[in-house]
DNA sequence: TCTGGGGTCCTAGGACCC
DNA sequence: TCTGGGGTCCTAGGACCC
């Protein structure tokens, strides 16, 4: 049986969401992000990107190029609200489906001829239906693996219907310029240039072998493939790892440690509290910090018990702070988070004794994490502005 | 031009063990 | 005193994605 993959990506998500939500925007260039001149562009509708602009755009540039754009602060929870819907309504055409991102999920279509007809006629309909039922507009790819799909939704944006059939696959791939394929960022892309290799097909006149020896084993076995149109076992169904993270960009550069630390509370807050929403637990805490020339310094401390509350989360996150910054340079950004992140509440039943302090413990943090995403007083933190973020 | 926030994955080096 | 090879775990940093 030919394997079938669609790929459904929405179209400018976060802004066609705002058009839908706010007759005021439509048809006019709506740009979704931070307010901040320090912000980027997190989404931009179509009438936006034909003055330029592009999501991930810095702001102040943004408004040069479009300086009459309407700025929108972005809603997550309407935006994951939206998804939700979308993906349930993926979830009537095929019981194989794999959201990878807010905006964009796999559907296992192998078989399903049946039930809703050849592949274009099946993508149509599923177009139809989402537009019927939530007024947003997708695009479709649909092809033989994960790759192709994906590289075929992206074709004909927006709006797209593209299905991209095994035998055309090599010829489709070659129409592709080599920064569009998922995986080949700014940096790879240079080195490419540095061999000469412009092109999926000069690629293909490589050896793995040689790209191997090039680019490392992983990477040389990525390009190999992905320049075949093989999957080179992008999006797998299940990772390796989790992690919880929020960070936060301050208006101007700080050398002032209280100023960090009170951030470091108010996001070790928000980190603890989705630990808890979510029942999951970690015995790794990390910190992030970005300077003012933009290089990251991180951190990251295991210990042998988990970390079950805000508090325990900042006193890692503090001493992490005061032995990887040597303070020479300005912060630009610091981030708190969770890594090897595990599923369920840790349950101290292996001790076989029952920690009195732990259940009292996580009853007391839920309750003032809750208060304090809620966006309800914490003193310090707040009265330094700290934006409630999403969920 | 001076670059958000939330993630995943990879690499390289060091500690430690057998 | 100087020496191996392999395995695992941890950490820092960086590329890349939406």
């Amino acid at each position: 049986m030919e394997n079938v993959w669609f790929h459904v990506d929405m179209d400018a998500f976060y802004a066609s969401v705002e058009q839908l939500d706010h007759k005021e925007l439509r048809g006019k260039p709506v740009i979704v992000g931070g307010h901040s001149n320090r912000g980027v562009v997190a989404a931009c509708s179509y009438e936006a990107r034909d003055f330029g602009v592009h999501s991930a755009m810095p702001i102040f540039m943004a408004k040069r190029l479009c300086p009459q754009a309407l700025y929108v602060t972005p809603r997550m929870n309407r935006y994951s609200e939206v998804s939700r819907n979308i993906i349930s309504i993926l979830k009537t055409f095929s019981p194989h489906v794999q959201q990878i991102s807010i905006d964009e999920a796999f559907l296992d279509m192998s078989g399903t001829r049946r039930l809703f007809g050849i592949p274009r006629e099946c993508g149509a309909a599923l177009k139809k239906k989402v537009y019927d039922e939530t007024g947003l507009i997708i695009s479709v790819g649909i092809g033989s693996s994960k790759l192709i799909a994906k590289l075929a939704s992206d074709y004909d944006k927006p709006n797209g219907l593209c299905r991209v059939s095994k035998n055309r696959e090599i010829d489709f791939i070659d129409s592709i310029a080599l920064k569009k394929i998922p995986g080949i960022g700014r940096i790879m892309l240079v080195q490419l240039e540095k061999y000469g290799i412009d092109s999926p097909g000069k690629l293909r006149t490589y050896t793995l072998d040689h790209l191997q020896r090039l680019f490392g084993e992983t990477s040389g076995d990525f390009l190999y493939n992905v320049c075949r149109g093989s999957d080179p076992g992008m999006y797998a169904e299940e990772s390796k790892s989790r992690s919880i993270s929020n960070e936060t960009t301050f208006e101007s550069d700080t050398f002032d440690i209280a100023v960090i630390r009170s951030y470091l509370l108010s996001l070790s807050h928000q980190v603890a509290y989705r630990m808890i929403e979510q029942k999951v637990h970690s015995f790794t805490v990390a910190v992030k910090l970005r300077l003012d020339d933009f290089s990251l310094v991180s951190g990251q401390l295991t210990t042998e018990s988990p970390f079950l509350s805000a508090e325990e989360i900042y006193h890692a996150a503090k001493s992490l702070v005061d032995t990887k910054w040597d303070r020479k340079r300005a912060v630009r950004l610091v981030g708190v988070g969770l890594n090897n992140v595990q599923d369920g509440e840790y349950s101290p039943q292996q001790t076989l004794f029952e920690d009195p302090l732990y259940s009292k413990k996580r009853a007391v943090e839920k309750v003032v994490s809750s208060l304090i995403t809620e966006g309800k007083p914490l003193q310090k933190a707040t009265s330094m502005s700290v934006r409630k973020k999403q969920g």
